[in-house]
Formats: C-alpha cells, sequence, structure tokens
DNA sequence: GAAGCGATATGACAGCTGTCATGTGCGACA
DNA sequence: TGTCGCACATGACAGCTGTCATATCGCTTC
C-alpha cells in the first residue's frame, strides 16, 4: 500500500484529488493539508511515502518542502502538480529534488501512474515539459532579478534606488544590463521575457 | 435528477471534479468538455441543466458561453468555478447573465450545494465574493484598456501607435489618462493596478 | 439652435529611461 | 604579483514618457 498526502491550498481541488485518490486500491491517502507548514507538521506525524502538492501555497512553497525533506534525510518524495508550465520552474523544483513534476493539465490517469512510480524511487516529469528542462540558462543575476520586480511592480528608477540604497544611474544600469540580456527593448518586455521563463 | 456538464481545460481538475460530482446520488454528469467550443456543441446536444465551466479556456471564455445561452434563450445555466477573486471578474461574470460564481478555494461541499441552488433558479455567489460584487466600478474606456493592455506588454508608445492607428501623442493622452484615473505614477503601475481589479 | 459633454486627436515641454563610456574595488587564479 | 573577470557605481546624451493646453466632432439636453 502506498501512503500518500496532499498539500494544496484550493479547497475544490484539494478535495477533488481526494476524490480522485479514493479510486486506487493500492494508494492509501493518510492526510492532507492546505498549507505548507501545515503538511510539514503532517509529514512528521505520518511519515508518508509520497506528497503531492502545488508550488505556490501559504507558508511554505512545494519546492522548500521538498528541499526540507532532503536536509531532515526523510524518505518522503514530493511529486510537484501545478499549472505552472514554464521552464524556470521546472529547473528550479529539480534542484530542490523533487521526485515528480506534473502539470494539472495531464490526464488524471497519469496522477496515479506518477504516484506508483514515485514511490518505486523513480523521477517523472510531465511529458510536455521533459524536453525544455534544460533549455536555456537564466542569464540575470540576483540583483538584477530584484531590481526587474520593483520595475515590474511600477516603481521608477528614482524609486527603486531608494528602495534599494543604489544610485538611481546604477539602478538604470542594472536594468540595461537585464533589458540587454533577454534581449527587451524597454525593462517592461523585459520584466514580462523573463516571467514567462519562469526567472522572477 | 439534475443533469450536469463540465467545461474546464485542465484534465486533471476535470476528472477530479467529475469524481466529485460522481459522488452525489442527485446529480448526474452528461458530458465533459475541455475547451468552450467543444462545450457549447455538447450544450446543444445534451441540453444540460447546469454547466460547470471555468472563466478562462480555449476556443470560447465561460463568460462568452453564458452569453450565449441567454442570446439562444437555452434554460442551461451557467456556473462559474474559478480561481480568479478579482471583483471586475466577478461583475463581468454576473452582467453575462452567469447564475453563479464559486471561488475554487471554496470547500468541495460546496459545488454540489451551489449545482442544487443553481438547478432550482437560485443565483449563487461564493460568500468571499459577495461583499465586493459592487466595490468599484472600472473607470477605463475600452480605449484606454486596450492600450494598458499594449503597454503591459511591453510595446512603447510609437509601437502601440502604429498597432492601433493612432498618433503616438494620442497613445500618451490616453495612457495619461488612466494612469491618472487609476491614481498611478505611471503606466506600468497602472497596468499592474487595473490587472489586480480585474479591469484587464 | 445653443450649450454642454465626452471621445478623439495633437503638440510642447520638463523629467525619466535606455545606452554607453568610464572608473573603482574585490576575489580568483595562474 | 599581476591581470582577469565581475559586481558596483556614475555621468552624459538622445529619445521616450507624463503632463497639460488646446481643438474638433458627434451626441444629448434644454
Amino acid at each position: 500500500m502506498i501512503r500518500v498526502m496532499i498539500a494544496e491550498d484550493q479547497a475544490l481541488l484539494r478535495e477533488a484529488l481526494t476524490a480522485l485518490i479514493g479510486l486506487e486500491t493500492d494508494i492509501e491517502l493518510v492526510g492532507a493539508a492546505a498549507d505548507g507548514e501545515e503538511a510539514h507538521r503532517l509529514i512528521r506525524q505520518h511519515e508518508p511515502d509520497v506528497v503531492l502538492t502545488d508550488i505556490e501555497m501559504p507558508g511554505m512553497t512545494g519546492l522548500e518542502l521538498a528541499a526540507l525533506m532532503k536536509r531532515e534525510q526523510r524518505k518522503t518524495r514530493i511529486l510537484i502538480v501545478t499549472t505552472f508550465d514554464r521552464p524556470g520552474y521546472l529547473r528550479r523544483a529539480l534542484e530542490s529534488g523533487v521526485a515528480g513534476y506534473l502539470l494539472k493539465d495531464g490526464p488524471s490517469t497519469a496522477l496515479a501512474e506518477a504516484v506508483r512510480k514515485v514511490a518505486a524511487g523513480e523521477r517523472v516529469i510531465s511529458p510536455e515539459l521533459a524536453h525544455q528542462a534544460w533549455s536555456e540558462d537564466d542569464p540575470l543575476s540576483d540583483r538584477e532579478r530584484k531590481l526587474l520586480r520593483l520595475a515590474e511592480a511600477g516603481l521608477d528608477s528614482g524609486a527603486i534606488a531608494e528602495e534599494t540604497g543604489l544610485a538611481r544611474g546604477t539602478v538604470r544600469n542594472y536594468l540595461h544590463a537585464a533589458i540587454s540580456k533577454l534581449g527587451a527593448g524597454n525593462r517592461i518586455e523585459a520584466a514580462r521575457l523573463a516571467r514567462e521563463k519562469g526567472w522572477l
């Protein structure tokens, strides 16, 4: 019997996944959490074989949860189930040590199958994504990413400078580097491109 | 017996909803569609009492589907099930003539209950949203909305002018109006604010 | 018909943005 | 130790953006 836990903040999807798992005879649901911290607590309590989780959750993301499993040397393996099909997300997920990455777009039959494979120690990646796993490197530095996020929120160079303690000219310089690396025409387009790739 | 159809492009959620509906004894599933056009075809074929649908779908949105039901004078009623909790979305949905608007955040028990109420002719709105239904009017004109969307994508005034056939000065003027109406400091912030409200 | 109003349209001007040249300091590495 | 690369920093300049004054047109209201 494979012991599974669900961590998903959308109640409807969480309970629907519960219903789907309930249809399988060789998989047992041992808990369901609505946020990352509750998930961590329940994992320590039940020590499931596999945790189905979204990436974005209140409290703790699915990726942080995966990193935590590694740090605490648990055998519990993380299977990400998400809508985000951006290359950067998959890359970051794999680097966090997740055992699988499924898209919510995929057929539900893939879910139980993926749980079985992950429980057996295999690594599972949505076929739609497998080819783009190592597609393109994030060329942005931490500084560029941070300033790009502020620019995306609508702050002008002066406000970003104040926020970060940099000079206005320096802010423009970093944004110029980001714009140039991404092949964009301005900071707005640069932010959009970076977000599409999953780099923000 | 209430006859229900599901229109949802995420396969996993679609099949999970199917599983949830399957648990109810007084509700019967008569079809499931992965996009708006397929949904329309299946509605004409099966004439369900209620259609569960997301707003954003390939082919046709759930709101367009609702408007179509009204135009074709069908008795089929649309129940929106979505993640979008922005005020503007609910307002536009109600104006499109939907019979209900549920958040995926809500408990799954609310789903069957909502289906029953909608089938009985009632109107159902997620309690989290009810208070903000008429919270704030969209102050933007169609022209302003369109230009704001182009600006959000990273086009500069010149590119937007070319795209729309307007003069550069006119483009800046419309964006200025939008910025001013929204109390923003620049076009980026204006686009962000408008999107948060659900006006884009 | 005249006044009022909103949508459309344009140009002038100050300030902001993107680009580039240039410079400093720090750690890596042969 | 030198120099190489990289992050950090700044100023100059052309072009773009935000703001405002202004004007036309169609429609409503009296």
